[in-house]
DNA sequence: TTTACAAATGATAATCGTTATCACAAATGG
DNA sequence: CCATTTGTGATAACGATTATCATTTGTAAA
């Protein structure tokens, strides 16, 4: 890899990659903050942008809400919470997908696609049945 | 449907019907404002939302891009292009996606699933392949 | 080891899509 | 006819992200 890594861009990565999870970049400023005071929310926006196109980091965008940003680079699928907007890897066989196939692609050339399931994670789904026990 | 139906909210849906596209708020605001040059553009997105809650229309979001509404209410997947981001209607057969399963859905109540394929449109095709001989 | 050049940083302004506010107008229903 | 929703247009506010820019840091060559 013949990327300079500063400080702020080795920090950000190993903090992305110690949560192991689908992290924002707030979220990750927040992380990086308590090691780097001193770090800007722009160089955390920056740097993870930088990672993600030179594939050492995936860049997940999910239903039209905010970027999350991915230790792993490898391509998958993802389910996320509706209630809390969580995200987890989907263990998926990516090639029965394909092999199902898609007729009528309107000529367009295929480039990838993504497969994005939509429910309520299990603690939202405990929240959630305390709540009605209240009522 | 006990939902009161304004000279604005008309005119929009009919609109985005007319155009039997995927069209953005201020795509269709452009176009409606044609008809009602006196209309705002709070206005379209307020009856865009309304539509869409009482199921009138669809909100689609596709990969952390502009918000696209659609005539059709029915659920579908969508092609959508990375270069203009066009967006268009996937004629595929959602049953046998489900067949294909996922496992280790990792305990979530699971509400729905989308597939997204990205590509490039026969339209932006040309328009590459003729930059190509410029050069 | 100075000297110069490129790249990265932090602070903050600007942008974009969207939602909220609010005074005014229109419609509904006793 | 009047009171009470409900919708409208204008515009401010918002949240996420990107751009700008002066300053700092790293790199590399003389």
């Amino acid at each position: 890899m013949q990327l300079r890594m500063t400080n702020q861009r080795e920090m950000i990565l190993r903090e992305l990659r110690k949560s192991k999870q689908h992290l924002t970049a707030d979220e990750l400023y927040e992380k990086v903050k308590k090691i780097m005071p001193r770090i800007s929310l722009a160089t955390v926006y920056r740097n993870l942008e930088i990672l993600s196109e030179a594939g050492i980091i995936g860049k997940l965008e999910v239903s039209g809400r905010q970027k999350r940003f991915d230790y792993e680079v490898e391509e998958h699928d993802h389910i996320y919470c509706v209630v809390c907007h969580r995200v987890d890897n989907l263990e998926i066989d990516r090639e029965s997908i394909r092999e199902v196939g898609w007729n009528s692609d309107k000529g367009y050339a295929v480039h990838g696609y993504r497969l994005e399931v939509a429910g309520i994670c299990p603690e939202c789904q405990r929240k959630r049945s305390k709540k009605e026990k209240k009522q």
